[in-house]
RNA sequence: CGGGGCAUAGCGCAGCCUGGUAGCGCACCUGCUUUGGGAGCAGGGGGUCGCAGGUUCGAAUCCUGCUGCCCCGACCA
């Protein structure tokens, strides 16, 4: 393609409301256009990587035996009601009322209308597993669409849906699409990390998240120094190793006046923190006999909200009680709370259970206890993983210790079991000829994302680096000073030819800009590879060659040019 | 949904406090010169100053309401 025709418009400044990296590079390079909040056309240099991250999903999905199909983004609401969904999800779920007043919402997901289709469909255990998958646009109304693509309203998702007769069998597929998944990523060139993580609300017993990583992203994930332990912040194991010491302090109740806070009792009272608890008052569930109930975390760490919604005895999701609640069922507020003498079920972190002559709040204002014993003072709790990990915390799996590092969600891998096809009825025949529910896994790869994730993994100050595997074009040809030269514009023109004959991606600038112009945009969109062609190389026979990272060009023979691009882009 | 901020040319901004009919840089168009890292000079086009009321002889500027957008938080199959 010729920048002629390609209509390339970049520009130097960004939009001021553009906050991360990769939503002004794609707006400076002109790969994107904001309509409204979260909504943006993809524009043509933009579709092309889109369309390359497409092709490649596509090819490993297909390698792992998924079949695509197309579903329709607008969906009945019929088909939501008997999910369950239709009043589960907020407003995420856009609806809206066709003209004979049908309720309607544009699909979030897809696993009401793909479990429809399997009922209908497959009659037998013997037609299964089946995976089916598709490539297509969704929309959430997000609460906050923010950082352009990575969190837009309206975006491209491939989501694939298997069908499955036995447990086993789920499994195994499960684990194709993790190895599918893998080689995706891998082949984009993007440093990445399956993650361990909550299922959340989706429920189902296995669930994985493949991370890109990069400092910018929403995502905190723990890994293993030494074994292949990962696991999302939300989900990583917090284990404790640590025995009880035995008491060697009497406990006394202390005036601990001004001290709301666990830095503040540390600062006034000398107290190691370590030696601290923090107690934090929630909502008990349904099943629990007590109203509210306490969670406690040393003073130095951090509660793991997902771990405590997901503790039995406590409500989802986590709801902390209110200022006046807490006073009413214990006399004191936030800041000289503990658990002795405490009414109500306590469940402690696995750290605070081996903690011993610690502080805290006497649940009387202004007084804290110091000297506190497990068992001496105060009844043993319900001990639990509360707790965010730190790190140089050990590994679950025995193998070294954790550190933490940032990623950006692309792909989610989920066995789901059986929820949808048990609300859907979504059932085949078994050997014995009785109806058998199918159970169900969900794999997601969020298209545009990737794009954007690639971006704030590769770039620079110039501008965008693609990963050559997804890069609009592999190699720009920027022949300097053309107007002048007919001779220049013929070779630029048969080296175009050539580099296209031979299957490669070529965009070829034309516009007949000053050379600093030709380079910052080409630098600026990232393309990989640059050929520069000027009458003076010409006249000795040479072409420069430089790509993206490299800090020096190099004079190249004409001759020799296309089989250097061939042997750069097959790695 | 709670808190904060912004809205003036395609983009980035000034002007507003102290009312007098809109300006700068980039981009765009024309001409000349220039031509290997975002050229120079000269000329030019483009804005109902987010919308609706109000105050005033006069409103981008002051007042009221609305809308949109952004940031922080909560939320996120």
């Amino acid at each position: 393609m010729r920048t002629s025709q390609l209509q390339i418009t970049t520009t130097k400044e960004s939009p001021a409301d553009a906050e991360v990296i990769s939503h002004q590079l794609m707006l400076r390079a002109g790969m994107i256009r904001r309509l409204a909040a979260g909504l943006y056309t993809w524009m043509p240099l933009g579709l092309r990587v889109l369309r390359k991250i497409e092709n490649i999903i596509r090819e490993e999905m297909n390698n792992a035996g998924a079949a695509e199909l197309l579903m329709p983004a607008v969906q009945p609401s019929e088909l939501w009601e008997e999910s369950g969904r239709w009043g589960q999800f907020g407003p995420e779920l856009l609806r809206f009322t066709d003209r004979h007043q049908r309720d309607y919402c544009m699909g979030p997901t897809h696993e009401e209308v793909i479990t429809d289709i399997a009922r209908r469909d497959l009659r037998s255990y013997k037609q299964l597993p089946v995976n089916y998958y598709q490539i297509q646009t969704k929309f959430r109304d997000e609460v906050r669409p923010r950082f352009g693509v990575m969190r837009s309203r309206e975006f491209i998702m491939k989501d694939a849906y298997s069908f499955h007769a036995s447990d086993e069998s789920l499994q195994q597929t499960f684990d194709d699409m993790h190895q599918a998944y893998t080689n995706v990523f891998s082949r984009m060139h993007l440093q990445f990390r399956p993650v361990e993580a909550d299922s959340g609300a989706i429920g189902g017993s296995g669930s994985k998240e493949f991370h890109v990583l990069a400092d910018s992203g929403e995502d905190a994930i723990a890994y293993s120094t030494e074994g292949d332990y990962a696991a999302n912040l939300e989900k990583a194991e917090a284990i404790c190793n640590d025995v009880r010491a035995d008491a060697t302090q009497e406990m006394t109740i202390v005036d601990t006046p001004d001290t709301k806070t666990i830095q503040a009792l540390v600062d006034n009272f000398n107290l190691p923190i370590e030696k601290t608890i923090k107690t934090l008052i929630c909502h008990a569930s349904e099943e629990s006999d007590a109203d509210l109930v306490a969670l406690l975390v040393r003073g130095d760490h951090q509660l793991n909200e997902v771990k405590a919604t997901n503790h039995p005895m406590v409500k989802t999701p986590l709801e902390f009680a209110t200022d006046a609640e807490i006073r009413a069922a214990v006399g004191a507020g936030p800041g000289s709370l503990g658990p002795v003498n405490l009414a109500m079920p306590v469940i402690a972190d696995r750290t605070v259970a081996v903690m011993s002559d610690f502080g805290a709040g006497a649940n009387i204002e202004d007084k804290h206890y110091f000297g506190i014993n497990w068992d001496r003072d105060v009844e043993s709790p319900v001990v639990a993983d509360l707790r965010n990990i730190e790190a140089g915390d050990p590994s679950p799996d025995g193998k070294g210790q954790l550190q933490i590092m940032r990623g950006i969600e692309v792909g989610h891998i989920f066995q789901l079991g059986t929820k949808y096809s048990e609300a859907m009825k979504a059932t085949v025949l078994d050997e014995n000829g009785k109806d058998r529910l199918m159970s169900m896994g969900c794999y997601g790869i969020g298209v545009t994302r990737v794009a954007a994730a690639a971006i704030e993994q590769n770039h620079d100050e110039k501008g965008i680096i693609w990963p050559m595997p997804i890069a609009p074009f592999q190699v720009a040809i920027v022949p300097i000073n053309m107007k002048k030269s007919d001779s220049l514009r013929a070779a630029a023109d048969t080296l175009y030819q050539e580099l296209k004959q031979a299957g490669i991606d070529v965009l070829l600038d034309d516009r007949d800009s000053r050379a600093g112009v030709m380079f910052a945009d080409m630098e600026l969109i990232g393309i990989p590879l640059r050929v520069v062609l000027s009458d003076k190389g010409l006249d000795k026979g040479i072409v420069e060659f430089k790509g993206r990272t490299d800090s020096e060009s190099t004079d190249v023979a004409r001759d020799e040019i296309v089989s250097l691009i061939n042997a750069k882009i097959s790695g």
